[in-house]
DNA sequence: GTTAGCACTCACAAGTGCTGAGTGCTAATA
DNA sequence: TATTAGCACTCAGCACTTGTGAGTGCTAAC
């Protein structure tokens, strides 16, 4: 038995109709609805040989077939066609995405707000793993008697700072030289060097200078090493399942919303999926919570280097399509942005 | 009629009851629960009196009785007594305070963690509103050709940074210059001042600086004035509602979430109250989206100036008194820890 | 090979009856 | 006179029943 022609119509016109209804759907209204041009007894012999192969399933004997989750497979694979987005529809995405277009973080967050918008889905967006990112200088600016700005500003445009207290107290000249220092000892690194960097035995030949290092500043460099190396994860629409018969049992939106509230969990699903438009269905997720929905995700970069991640999480029954192509489109507008030579400020070109 | 000793105690009975177990109470319940001294049919006499006077309801005739929004007004009053924290509870929040204390906003944010996850309700923190917070320099650093870092200290040690696009290239000396010339001119400003102020005049003798300053520099300038007096709200804990059988209701739940996703009017609502311990209960509160809920809010300061919110949100029937104690140990703490000399860097002293 | 017809299935909604926790009222009691 | 026991009454919630409609699979006719 293979699929012929007729069983892809129908089973493309039981996905079309599910999607839209979340409704098992019955031989009758198939008939009644699409136009497929045999009556319904023959469609019930269709649906019982595609239930066969495996890509509907019958949630009661009386009740329509809903399309598994190897049938989205294959809707994906092989039956979805693109969906160009309207000229209003990226319109809608580009200007909004500029109107917002300040740090990079931000951009990012409001990246994910835009997808849930039009998709009406829960929006993620990751910003970039910096591991690769380069250090490009580090200043230590005065503020007041004992508190010092630490700042470290990085390639990608990604700038860090943090005030630190030094008890005794401090010279001006002891800051520009450490600033100098520093940004000798690190310039060109990528953060993961520099934090396995020791470079407190420079400073060997002054005893008080190297205690002031030691003590007040280098555990704040490495923090805000550290702290830039940080994935940020941003949510947006998680109340838009509310509006998904999928999720009107109270049980599954909270196990849902448990689940997105595990920010490390997420995270790690999305650091492992590779890179490129990648679209996880039901199963296939490893995340046992995710085994009931769906994930669309692409990759944006930074400069071509930087990777960072955008994507919507949905019941399994969503709109593949057209969610993909708003993906593609946003992540298109989202390297351009960023890879145009000076990069996150480029909006000031545009004026 | 009066409200005499023993009406009372019954009502100060029902409420208990009620908070804990969200079950309308019964006159044999609360005398098997609770040893109060005389029978059923004297408490029936005494609940008939408090329902007429407007203390207690009545979901159905046979049903048991529910306290009001005004018994909740009475017990928080006058009934309601203080319920000082364990010593295990307050290293508790003092430990987990300490322990996150960076920057000025993520101390806010994890305090409203804190509070969520002590009070199992949904809680939320405002950063202060820096109309008054001043300005304590202005520096323009050099990043690359074209990329210039703008950074803002002001005296709530608040720092806010931005790159900005100089598009015909700089001068590193013209950015010196322009350093001193900002703080010169803004130092000891408020925010609110500085946004009102103009000073491209006193580029006026140098065109090619003046159009650098008024192209490139002045718009970032102002746009990260209004970004500081930004106020930010941090929520946390939406999804403890489950837990609570008033939430059990998916529209219900619904609701209270779209309502913790309007920031705005959160942040409107918050900024309306006044200064301290404030609760309102149920119909007391404006917005017409929390007529069913109770909001305990109280102020921190900062440097005794600056001041912010914090508080929950949830069902009339909460704790009032275990939270009023949390709020008020960690408003507290938040105080102390923004006051002292130092300010938010103290942790380090502590070492 | 396709389709009409038919018996069968089952979720769901509406209706029924029972139970238990509650009430208000009245009369007896301390 | 205030309190309490007793009793009839109420009503949400649950279990159970029944009818309906949308669906199925199978068979026989086209």
């Amino acid at each position: 038995m293979d699929l012929n022609e007729r069983k892809l119509k129908v089973l493309q016109a039981i996905i079309s109709d599910f999607v839209a209804t979340a409704e098992p759907v019955g031989s009758r209204t198939l008939t009644r609805k699409y136009d497929l041009g045999f009556s319904p007894a023959t469609i019930r012999n269709e649906m019982a040989d595609l239930e066969e192969m495996g890509y509907l399933t019958h949630p009661h004997t009386s009740a329509g077939r809903i399309p598994s989750e190897k049938a989205y497979r294959l809707y994906v694979n092989e039956l979805m066609k693109k969906q160009e987005l309207t000229k209003a529809e990226k319109n809608a995405i580009s200007s909004q995405l500029m109107a917002n277009f300040d740090e990079l973080d931000k951009t990012i967050e409001h990246a994910a707000h835009i997808l849930s918008e039009i998709t009406q889905l829960t929006a993620f967006a990751m910003t970039p793993r910096k591991e690769q990112d380069i250090i490009k200088y580090i200043r230590l600016l005065p503020v007041d008697e004992h508190t010092v700005v630490l700042m470290i500003v990085s390639e990608s445009g990604k700038i860090s700072n943090q005030s630190l207290r030094i008890a005794q107290g401090y010279q001006e000249e002891t800051l520009d030289m450490l600033s100098k220092s520093f940004t000798y000892s690190y310039k060109g690194k990528t953060l993961n060097e520099a934090i396995k960097m020791n470079i407190i035995r420079d400073f060997e030949s002054d005893i008080e200078m190297m205690r002031l290092v030691q003590d007040n500043v280098m555990p704040h460099l490495m923090r805000t090493f550290e702290d830039m190396l940080n994935i940020n994860l941003y949510l947006d629409g998680y109340s838009n399942i509310f509006d998904l018969p999928e999720y009107s049992d109270i049980s599954r939106a909270r196990m849902f919303l448990n689940m997105l509230n595990q920010k490390d969990v997420m995270t790690d699903e999305l650091i492992r999926r590779g890179e490129g438009l990648k679209i996880t269905i039901g199963d296939e997720n490893d995340s046992a919570d995710m085994k009931d929905c769906s994930l669309i995700t692409a990759t944006y970069h930074i400069d071509g280097k930087l990777v960072g991640k955008i994507g919507v999480i949905g019941p399994t029954r969503m709109k593949y399509s057209k969610i993909t192509s708003v993906i593609e489109y946003l992540t298109d507008n989202l390297n351009n942005a960023f890879t145009l030579p000076g990069g996150q400020n480029d909006k000031e070109k545009e004026r």
